[in-house]
RNA sequence: GCGUCGGUGGUGGAGUGGUCUAUCACAACAGACUGUAAAUCUGUCGCCUUCGGGCUUCGUAGGUUCGAAUCCUACCCGACGCA
């Protein structure tokens, strides 16, 4: 079966570095799992990877989507499971990269999503009411997915009811059987080191311009609620919130990769981790 | 030195006689995840526990009271005012 790598891990581990070494490597091409790298000019405050960090190597799934409109999981799984064929139909390896677990997931857990495109009147409709309420209305029309809903997530009851409104009930998850052999790789940073890592690739941030950044887009149309969606990096960034609410964020993304029992850690110390890797993959062939 | 106000759990900050281990928020820890995922949501959060409960907390020490974080006295600390 065709092997596509994943690489994942925390914020700041090192992970887009070591994608161009293997990708040079083993001759691959590299697809970011990041949910907001999918967006032009948010540069600086996701860190995205540098034109002269690829060091040629080509990237897909960054700058695809605008920043005034919202970017779907849905979209994000279409347009790389073709960058996906496209690049074996090129005789090279796949090379995903990032640490959003839920993109990663979409891709490597073959999740079929329901065809029912966000709906925003019914959203904006819906969002003035309460939790109660609106799961009232799901359990109406789909008792099923009421039990398995979490009541007091309001995001969720709405995008089930919208689901449902479209579709007469909500249908069961499924999951297709992957087309590709995925072998995870996980960098893993111990507590502290990551803190520092942090921190230091914060103040970098701000040295290169963050504030102007935000500035741009800005002037490019892009609204304050939008920003604030980015997260804290484009919401009045100052240097000690965004390292403190990124690490917060680095341990929420621990979490979600916790599940996931596939995944083969490493030291994320840049040292040793390449000769290891190789090895593994090739390995796991 | 005199006077006033204040000292509450990791932090901020409620509570001014019983229902107080003490609202709430934040942090911390654990977790969920059906097209927003750096999103959204849940649980725990003094100590011990055979999970029934037991024990100790509200600056410190006494006192009043059946009962005190709450009232009184002294002391310690902080802010401000007057000397």
């Amino acid at each position: 079966m065709q092997k596509v790598i994943v690489i994942l891990g925390q914020t700041a581990t090192g992970k887009s570095a070591l994608a161009v070494k293997i990708a040079k490597k083993i001759n691959g091409e590299i697809i970011s799992a990041d949910s907001r790298q999918v967006y032009k000019g948010l540069d600086i405050g996701t860190g995205k990877i540098s034109k002269k960090e690829m060091h040629g190597v080509p990237h897909h799934l960054i700058d695809v989507a605008n920043p005034k409109h919202k970017f779907s999981v849905t979209e994000y799984q279409k347009l790389t499971n073709s960058a996906i064929s496209e690049i074996v139909n090129k005789q090279k390896i796949p090379i995903i990269c990032g640490g959003t677990g839920f993109y990663i997931d979409a891709i490597t857990k073959g999740v079929v999503f329901p065809e029912v495109p966000p709906n925003n009147k019914l959203r904006k409709i819906l969002s003035t009411k309460s939790e109660a309420e609106l799961f009232k209305v799901l359990k109406k029309m789909d008792s099923s997915r009421a039990k398995s809903i979490d009541k007091n997530n309001k995001v969720r009851l709405i995008r089930a009811i919208e689901i449902a409104k479209a579709l007469g009930k909500v249908p069961k998850i499924i999951e297709v059987k992957p087309k590709y052999k995925f072998i995870k790789i996980g960098l893993y940073l111990p507590e502290d080191l990551l803190k520092k890592k942090v921190e230091r690739r914060v103040k970098k941030m701000f040295k290169m311009g963050l504030l102007n950044e935000i500035k741009k887009l800005k002037k490019n149309g892009v609204s304050d609620k939008r920003l604030k969606e980015f997260g804290f990096e484009y919401n009045e960034p100052t240097p000690k919130k965004v390292i403190l609410e990124t690490i917060k964020y680095a341990k929420r993304q621990m979490t979600w990769f916790k599940r996931d029992k596939s995944i083969k850690w490493l030291d994320a110390d840049p040292k040793n981790n390449l000769n290891n890797i190789i090895p593994l993959i090739k390995y796991v062939s």
